[in-house]
DNA sequence: GGTCGACTAGAGTGATCGATCTAGCGAGGA
DNA sequence: TCCTCGCTAGATCGATCACTCTAGTCGACC
């Protein structure tokens, strides 16, 4: 879906320019991140950005957005599906969460957090982007929950809540270098998780 | 604190300065502010501008990041504070915040969190001033909390989880310009707080 | 009343921003 | 063999970036 020419082989240097990108956006943000960087990070020419991307900078983060969301979404497949058990695989995510804020030196956390604060008030196409790709982590949540035996009502409210735990401890670990707000928040999750499962099945 | 000259009455330009920028801050982010916007929005001549910072705009971020987060550190006060109980007080905290959020369109939300994840990366001094702000909502979450009653480790976890969810639901709200997050969060708070309430009365 | 420093005021600095331009490369079809 | 066209390649555009500079204003203190 993300590649409007009509067919033919995926061009790698697309690809670099947009892997480049997210790992830029992810650690600078939109604003911070210039398009000299990008070229450079993706080793691609200059004009190369532009034919790939005419829409220009706004495009590009666009696209990103998306395709970073996706990627996170899939993570949420890879680890809530291969864990025993529904609550186990809530704490494993925020848990694998710790242990990649540590192995980054707290560069790398959510793909599109950063990106989402600085351009909800500035760049509607961009807000819209993230809207959906949370939206569709909200539908994989609610549908992992579903499996376990939650009704979508409260599987939704609960997806949320792990979200926003998530989100809130990556900005606390970033800011703080520690993984202490991580820890907590995946205690916190799967309590949480196990509560309305327990409910669940009365 | 935040004047390194000596003495004299306060210079409302410097004012004027930090308010604009906190503001712009919020909405922009850091890099996302010029120092041209700046001087714009709060009236004031390019020249003052490195008079009062010359720094220049990191030293100026760092303050703003300080005095806005004891800004809204002092919002804690005035509504854990003035609420009839504890729990009551987190639930209003979250209430009023997606109340602020509606009445500005999502664009007024956290003070901090926009310009946290950009720089944290970046620039250590104003990482090292987000750290200061969240320690001290911390510490003064443990506050309200032990006059309510709760030990100070479970009310450090307790207040930990609270500002996370509260961050992440700010960022949820403002990517969906909606505040379902933030009132389920709301609802999650008052319940956590609440729970570990009457455990602390065993 | 004169002096001095704090502050105002804005033109101007080089650097970098996002974006555009033309030129050339190289593989597949006529 | 030549032509076409997706793509590479980078020089270059005006605008804007953070920042510096000098000149001028104003009020407090001697």
């Amino acid at each position: 879906m993300p590649t409007p020419p009509p067919a033919g082989p995926p061009a790698p240097t697309r690809d670099r320019i947009l892997d480049a990108t997210a790992d830029l956006f992810r650690r600078h943000g939109y604003t911070g991140t210039g398009m000299k960087q990008v070229v450079t990070a993706a080793q691609a020419p200059f004009g190369s950005l532009y034919h790939h991307f005419p829409g220009g900078k706004e495009a590009l983060g666009v696209e990103v957005i998306g395709r970073s969301g996706e990627m996170y979404r899939q993570l949420f497949d890879v680890i809530l599906g291969g864990a025993p058990d529904y609550v186990t695989g809530v704490g494993d995510f925020f848990l694998g969460a710790a242990e990649l804020l540590r192995a980054t030196d707290y560069e790398d956390a959510c793909p599109i957090a950063t990106v989402a604060l600085e351009i909800a008030s500035t760049s509607e196409p961009m807000r819209e982007a993230c809207d959906v790709v949370v939206e569709s982590w909200i539908a994989t949540g609610v549908e992992y929950a579903g499996r376990a035996g939650i009704a979508p009502e409260p599987a939704r409210a609960l997806t949320i809540r792990l979200i926003c735990l998530l989100e809130g401890a990556f900005l606390l670990c970033r800011v703080a270098k520690r993984t202490e707000a991580m820890e907590i928040c995946a205690a916190s999750a799967m309590a949480d998780a196990r509560a309305v499962l327990a409910d669940a099945r009365t």
